[in-house]
DNA sequence: TTTTTTGGTTGACGTGGGTCAACGAGCTTG
DNA sequence: CAAGCTCGTTGACCCACGTCAACCAAAAAA
């Protein structure tokens, strides 16, 4: 058995109302009236340490999660000992809804950095979507979200070669740096090109020698955590018809 | 452009009520009395024919479908042609999730066999949601439970070989033809190999070996869609420890 | 500072599954 | 009941990616 995680609840209420990143969020799309009744959802926030677990499988349900700082990866693991990175959040994202199913998670939600949540007890949630009007809706697209996402996930996995599988990666990692306004060509990866391959369905070596491959091609400029999109749309290209290949 | 697919809509009202589906269904875990109020959110039952398209990638948004008869697939498709299948879908399953999040569907659902489907249009089933307490909870863990599938699936794209895909896909059919009253012995696939192929990410032919290798080992006994599982217990062991096969 | 650990790169080689091709078994259609 | 499809099976060959191993850089610990 594991050692107990220690976990950092603060006291601090969090206010949507106050959170820049409304626009990532669940509160998003509600009105000013709306948003102020929903800062009452959010009971506390709780920091999370690098490489600490936020839940892990087997964990009762109790709430979701509001990516406030920093950043995860939720994964399954095999009993032999086999990981699947299932995804890597970012702020504002929602981590938990795995859980709503079978009232306990069914994957393992590790902080790739130093993070802060904000933490939505669920029958609250479920109270609340009853009576404000756009916070129903808003959950429910999250949630149809994160199966769309997914179903993009299968197409890399199951119909893509390994350069295309890391292109769409960069790819999307620039598009969501760009949304909290960060640089869509330069950023800092959190991860390692292992938890990369394990999302990708790739070995690290391939994924390191695919980077390499984009660095010689011009594509991109690595080392080690740090990215430089040089061409984005070679990039895509590479994606869409890598198909001729033979 | 597609010629427009012939659709039939019967006038008959769905009773939830007095469905045999209900325990697989949305309306799961529901009282009497919500199961009642229930029926009226059931507009009409619309009729797919073997190869037809309930829904198409980019079609508005309007209602999630409940499977009444028959069976369906998901797919994506890449603008080189790749297509990934994403999921197929029995008797009781909910089709069209995916088109919450955007208020566009963003994948296509055929019907493997002549099938016919409960329409359930989306604003309806908000608003009910609303007062229907059990509703928006069984609401939830449907979708829910689409997220857990999916990391399912990732894992079998990311981690597994070949045998080992084909052997989760049998027992997680054979386990669900029994959720449905039918033998988890005995059962006929919907789908060809290629599109087994899709699914699990292989070519049909590398499907088809597997079928084979599956027989010659005595695991299963098949005859083109007809299956015949001899031994679940091998098939579940293939998938714990493959790993020491090196 | 040095030492240790962790993460990343690169090369040589092997193999699981893809590719291509031939053929056969059921269906369907005239 | 041919004739044409579509779908499935099987073999021979090949290549993209995995495996194994050596090495290096960066970060953490001492």
């Amino acid at each position: 058995m594991r050692a107990t995680v220690p976990i950092t609840v603060s006291g601090l209420k969090t206010a949507c109302s106050q959170c820049n990143l409304v626009e990532l969020c669940l509160p998003f799309g509600m009105s000013d009236t709306e948003l102020s009744r929903l800062d009452e959802l959010v009971g506390a926030r709780r920091k999370v340490k690098r490489q600490q677990n936020l839940y892990r499988a087997g964990d009762p349900f109790e709430a979701i999660f509001a990516i406030r700082a920093g950043s995860f990866k939720t994964d399954v693991l095999l009993e032999d000992g086999r990981e699947q990175v299932t995804g890597f959040q970012m702020t504002g994202e929602i981590l938990g809804l795995d859980g709503i199913s079978t009232e306990a998670h069914s994957c393992n939600a590790v902080a790739l950095e130093d993070s802060e949540v904000c933490v939505i007890a669920y029958d609250k949630l479920e109270q609340m979507s009853h009576q404000i009007e756009g916070l129903q809706l808003q959950f429910h697209k999250v949630m149809s979200r994160e199966i769309v996402r997914d179903h993009g996930v299968m197409m890399l996995l199951g119909s893509m070669r390994a350069e295309e599988r890391l292109a769409a990666f960069l790819l999307n990692m620039s598009q969501r740096f760009n949304a909290r306004g960060f640089s869509s060509q330069e950023f800092n990866l959190r991860m390692t090109r292992e938890e990369i391959g394990s999302y990708l369905g790739l070995k690290l070596e391939t994924v390191s020698r695919a980077f390499s491959r984009f660095q010689e091609d011009g594509l991109i400029s690595v080392q080690q955590k740090h990215v430089l999109l040089l061409d984005a749309a070679g990039l895509k290209k590479l994606i869409q018809h890598q198909q001729g290949v033979r």
